[in-house]
DNA sequence: TTACTGTATTTTGAATTCAAAATACAAAAT
DNA sequence: ATTTTGTATTTTGAATTCAAAATACAGTAA
């Protein structure tokens, strides 16, 4: 019982992104029936809040309600993850290609920041790291170059999160050793601002993980 | 006072479409106040209902909040324009490439039907008819080459729907004597079930309206 | 006049309430 | 033992209520 009803004005947006958290980190299984009751009462807030947080969760896909059931955490098919791909190679590839055109020089020393902790060397074995390492990659990516629309809905549909919640080995798709070379490939492009260069390399590092994917589907491996 | 409460089960979302042909219809005016007692009454409902409808529509993009100041109708800025012309760029050539890969034959009649009213030799005036002929013919390769998520963005976003509202003459960008040639190659291509070459030709179809609604955004001519 | 202050009214955000629907469960019938 | 029926309980969808915040407005002072 927290009681975030006596601390805070905007309730809405603190229980949606609660339950957001909750659902990410399957305190809330897919699948699952969201007991209204008992979760308002352990926030300690009314159902109002709620509600109005479940329903902008269906919105984002992450929640589905059925009429006079209730709602419940929503389960992704194979399908919708490699479609969950698909839109991830059109739109950050336009994410690239912005970058490329508004990114600054302080920008691009923090983007070579990034995989530099890994030697191209070795093989790549901490496969936690450099999944959090390509996360956080995509991430910045977006923040230079996405912009009102398509930052919006980058953010409300989460296909970024999804993307490594829902497959295995820490949500890598293909090996690290095979990736980081497309994605110092893209960070050249993007430093040496060049547009072209850089949508087209992003798309077909996506094109790649989405063949593995395809793949991997139909030999009946994914998560 | 139409009174939809002792009508209808899910009150949301009829007072949702209700809302949002308002705001289409300019019934509501971009930047003006939504009075949700007067409009509660008006539809004989609460405010329950009629305040999940606004929070869905923020999501939507077609209103914002302002806390403890209700909700206004949003405003769109010439950048927003350009961005979402960018948007449905690389979403729509996403549809087109679908399209060209899962359409049956059935459907490439329909489709090639698009358009055929138009007389190539002569000069296009029925501005009014191209426009909605355009926009159907969108909306149609979306029908068929959009899933899951890409079609719930396309929807939510709303941004086919903005396109045509938010510039002059129709909502038409350029000539149809220009643009109609453009279709065309698209219609074919997907008829061809070629992918890469409907993905191609849609963008190309775009960047060339993007570049024309750039020229005129310079010249400050755009609504 | 114009700017400021204090009070009345309206509107909002959120809790509470309530009827209708769904679910759980027990008793009876096959 | 299994299915069916009927009743009690829970949960939902939506209206109503209520305190706090915002707005409108009137009276006063510069």
């Amino acid at each position: 019982m927290r009681n975030l009803g006596l601390e805070h004005a905007n309730l809405d947006q603190k229980v949606h992104q609660i339950l957001k958290n909750m659902i990410m980190d399957r305190q809330l299984l897919p699948g699952e029936k969201i007991p209204q009751e008992k979760i308002a009462q352990e926030l300690g807030v009314s159902r109002t809040p709620l509600i109005a947080a479940l329903k902008y969760l269906e919105q984002e896909k992450l929640v589905e309600s059925k009429p006079r059931r209730g709602f419940y955490v929503r389960l992704f098919t194979k399908e919708e993850m490699v479609s969950i791909f698909e839109l991830r190679e059109v739109l950050e590839g336009l994410t690239a290609r912005r970058a490329a055109q508004k990114i600054n020089d302080a920008e691009i020393d923090k983007m070579q920041q990034f995989f530099t902790q890994f030697d191209l060397g070795l093989d790549i074995t901490d496969f936690k790291a450099y999944s959090r390492e390509d996360r956080q990659f995509h991430t910045y990516v977006t923040q230079i170059g996405a912009k009102e629309f398509l930052k919006s809905i980058l953010e409300t549909t989460n296909i970024i999160s999804f993307s490594y919640q829902l497959v295995n080995s820490e949500g890598l798709v293909r090996s690290p050793n095979e990736t980081i070379h497309e994605h110092l490939a893209v960070i050249d492009a993007i430093a040496q601002r060049d547009p072209e260069a850089a949508e087209t390399l992003m798309r077909r590092h996506f094109k790649k993980t989405i063949a593995a994917l395809t793949r991997d589907l139909k030999t009946g491996e994914a998560a």
